[in-house]
DNA sequence: GTTAAAAATTGACTGCGGTCAACTTTTCGC
DNA sequence: GCGAAAAGTTGACCGCAGTCAATTTTTAAC
């Protein structure tokens, strides 16, 4: 990395750290990007060529600490346990990371779930990352008879991903409590993969699963 | 209701509908609330006690289409139709509704979502007449043995509302294109009633076999 | 009809997000 | 080392969301 570049990401880690601490102490919107630039040591007008937007600075921060948490999570998984309790751990690691700082695990949501149409591009290669965590996962878990095969890996992820965000949906409306959602989820994971429908149920509607 | 409050309920549908049409003209970042009470015929601080944001305009249109809309499907939904189809009717109902207009959709679901603090008293209630539509509608067809009986309804709502809520997330970024919703919609909730393990597994995620 | 309290309206004002033309620093070919 | 082009920095400036003290309108008691 030439010399330009490593002050580059000395001046984009200095805004992010100023951001992160004045956010923390007084909140998102009682913080100015120019009260950051000074703490940070700079102009305002250079925060803006390192962060698009004030929301950017928050997605810069999530983004780089999700990545550190699926680095980890890589090389922790253990592929030999029910594909229930894999998902439990990768989903409650994840939202306890999203919910250490209630104000920003709001902000990078709502971006992340219901992105602006110029954040999309940026927004997928999150997700790809995501992907490349979980199909080994849901591979493995499909050889040894746990899912379906015939099931899409995306719809089987997409499956657990929107239960996700339907817990995290609940904790920010009160309607569970932090000690609660392991158990929440658990319980809605469970009920994704043992089905709403009764077992001996016959009256299958005539809908075979659709290809896409 | 006195002479007051009808001018108050005038005034605030004058709002409404300037500031939807300043919005689906211009967009919402490029209105501005001088435009809108200029329209209205009113003055700007006028406007902030009817709305205490700008984001609270939409709020104030969005749920007042999805009354409507909510209203017109306890009339027209027909239980007896199976749980997937009316489920689906449901659902693409309000999904056609919050996508109308890209912006406003985008606004609202990450407002309904993950709520302000200060907003979620609003958002339970919106929540709430949710669920006097779709409790009935899951108690018939737990009775034809469409559902398992010993699931919590609020669970298996919340199961359909979190597929919906993905959908969603999937149409702003671009994975899935309009047309492709209601398959996509139904192959997901198909797959929710039929659940992700095999059906003849007797592998229960309490004691997993032990393989490698 | 008078009047005083309550409710509603208003626009000047504040503070901040974001822009950009001017300016400073770095790079690199000679 | 020199000069000029490219890259990076800056803060004055703009437009707008949201506030609030002053003003107008409505209500209702007498």
């Amino acid at each position: 990395m030439s010399r330009r570049e490593k002050r580059k990401q000395q001046t984009r880690q200095a805004i992010l750290e100023a951001a992160i601490e004045l956010f923390s102490q007084k909140g998102y919107e009682k913080t100015s990007i120019d009260e950051i630039a000074r703490s940070a040591g700079i102009g305002k007008g250079t925060v803006y060529s390192y962060f698009t937007t004030k929301k950017a600075i928050i997605r810069g921060f999530c983004e780089y600490e999700l990545e550190q948490i699926h680095a980890e999570l890589v090389h922790r998984s253990n592929q030999d346990t029910p594909i229930l309790e894999q998902m439990v751990v990768i989903y409650m690691t994840e939202f306890r990371q999203v919910t250490r700082n209630r104000e920003f695990g709001r902000l990078f949501m709502r971006e992340a779930v219901f992105p602006d149409d110029a954040e999309v591009a940026g927004n997928l290669e999150v997700d790809n990352k995501y992907f490349q965590l979980l199909f080994p996962i849901i591979e493995t878990a499909k050889k040894r008879g746990e899912l379906r095969a015939e099931l899409e890996p995306l719809h089987i992820c997409a499956h657990f991903y929107s239960l996700f965000i339907l817990i995290i949906h609940a904790w920010y409306t009160g309607r569970i409590a932090g000690e609660e959602v392991e158990n929440g989820m658990r319980t809605l994971f469970q009920q994704a993969l043992t089905g709403l429908l009764p077992r001996e149920s016959s009256l299958q509607p005539d809908h075979p699963p659709k290809q896409s």
